[in-house]
DNA sequence: TGTACATCAGTGAACGCGCGTTCACTGATGTAC
DNA sequence: TGTACATCAGTGAACGCGCGTTCACTGATGTAC
């Protein structure tokens, strides 16, 4: 009985893989805002009250994609992060950050749903969604850690001289939130961050394309270029 | 006669400038894609239909909210880039990379209208929002040719070597686009543009504030590295 | 100056649609004795 | 093995809502003679 349990229990898991899909599938065709579950319903064959067994209410599917989101994201870049020597770090970052955007390009609608506009009527509980939006942060200041340990990264004199303001709450953050690693390793993983974020942002929009052309070339440049910023050299490309 | 008529038309002006601004203030409640007509029309004390003595229908109200905030973007870094003596180019660049933030934050709305998620059911037409959408970057792209011309602006190593198909295509565009400057020139405008555009991106979703705490002062931070590496040095801040 | 006419912003009813959510229910499946 | 019972995924009708858009219309205002 105990495996007929299980059994169902699989079943469950399966049905709600299945919303989850289709539920994918409808907000890269009409936008995250546009999530309907009535849609979804009709899409799987079954009336829309049937869905309240599997999920409270809209804002219950909705947290549960961005959640999926999230980890999706983090998981690819770890993976393929723990693939290569740990030693290799400017190997490491190079490739998780080329990863990073593969993976929001591959997931357009995900990558949407967790950075886009906000979706109208919901809002996030920060307690689920936060934790799960620092894997990433973690993943990438973990390889910076381990390189300015080692010795090898070494920030360029620009990037030392930050504000007293930003430094400080990076520093009462690297402890709050349990990084422990110099501020400036923050300081220089938020810039980065925000750089590629930039382009990622305006590429899955379309506005980056139609300027530059050949955006997987611009953006190996622009990583690499980030690198160097911060001595680092990765053997790679 | 003459005269009443041309009181008429401002008469419409008026009401349609209404009309837009209260779109503005519903989408900054609700998200640009949940902008509605009757929505409007309640708030306006008139009925749904009478919006169509205005409009065609929605897209077209959408269309000209996203024209009006791009050229609101431009005119507002234009003025104030006009204020400062021409030849002062890293102050000037500097003085258009801060406004051009400040602006974004302090119409975060229109900012997401034009660079944030599509709004579902809804396609701009190209040729009337892409030279709205250039007109920034045509500012941005002049100032950085006067300084190069003037000997000033010399990009860094690695900026140099950009891929030849981003080069190629930026060449193309150089001359088609009448921006008529050295590629390389395109190259760190782009690039510039995609680093900026990030932090704003990021600090209007709320994903930056919680992370590096005072966005002011890392911004500033990230214009000067930005400008650095151009080998510009602003007098301003 | 007075009257017939044109213009046009705005109305009110209607169409057809989709939405999230509730509720009492059916009917299959598995459980307990 | 057979029967009464519990579980629970899914149904179908309904509620109350909002939406964009159309249509024939009213009524004020200004125009022409």
């Amino acid at each position: 009985m105990a495996r007929i349990k299980i059994e169902a229990d699989k079943k469950r898991e399966v049905v709600i893989e299945r919303i989850k899909a289709v539920a994918r599938q409808q907000m890269q065709m009409e936008g995250a805002a546009a999530l309907s579950l009535r849609a979804i319903a009709r899409e799987l064959d079954i009336t829309a009250p049937a869905l309240y067994r599997y999920y409270a209410d809209r804002d219950a599917l909705i947290t549960d994609l961005i959640l999926d989101a999230f980890n999706a994201l983090a998981d690819y870049v770890e993976e393929r992060d723990h693939a290569l020597p740990p030693e290799q770090y400017a190997d490491r970052l190079y490739t998780a950050l080329i990863n990073y955007r593969q993976w929001s390009l591959d997931h357009a609608v995900d990558f949407e749903l967790i950075y886009g506009s906000p979706i109208p009527g919901y809002t996030a509980p920060a307690e689920l969604t936060v934790p799960a939006a620092a894997r990433m942060f973690h993943i990438i200041v973990g390889i910076l850690d381990g390189a300015y340990r080692a010795g090898i990264l070494k920030p360029t004199a620009h990037l030392e001289h930050i504000s007293p303001s930003v430094a400080a709450h990076l520093a009462q953050m690297s402890t709050a939130d349990g990084y422990n690693v110099p501020p400036i390793l923050l300081a220089v993983a938020s810039l980065g961050w925000a750089h590629i974020h930039g382009i990622i942002m305006l590429e899955v929009h379309h506005h980056l394309p139609p300027v530059v052309g050949d955006v997987d070339a611009f953006y190996r440049h622009d990583v690499l270029g980030l690198l160097e910023s911060m001595n680092m050299h990765p053997t790679i490309p």
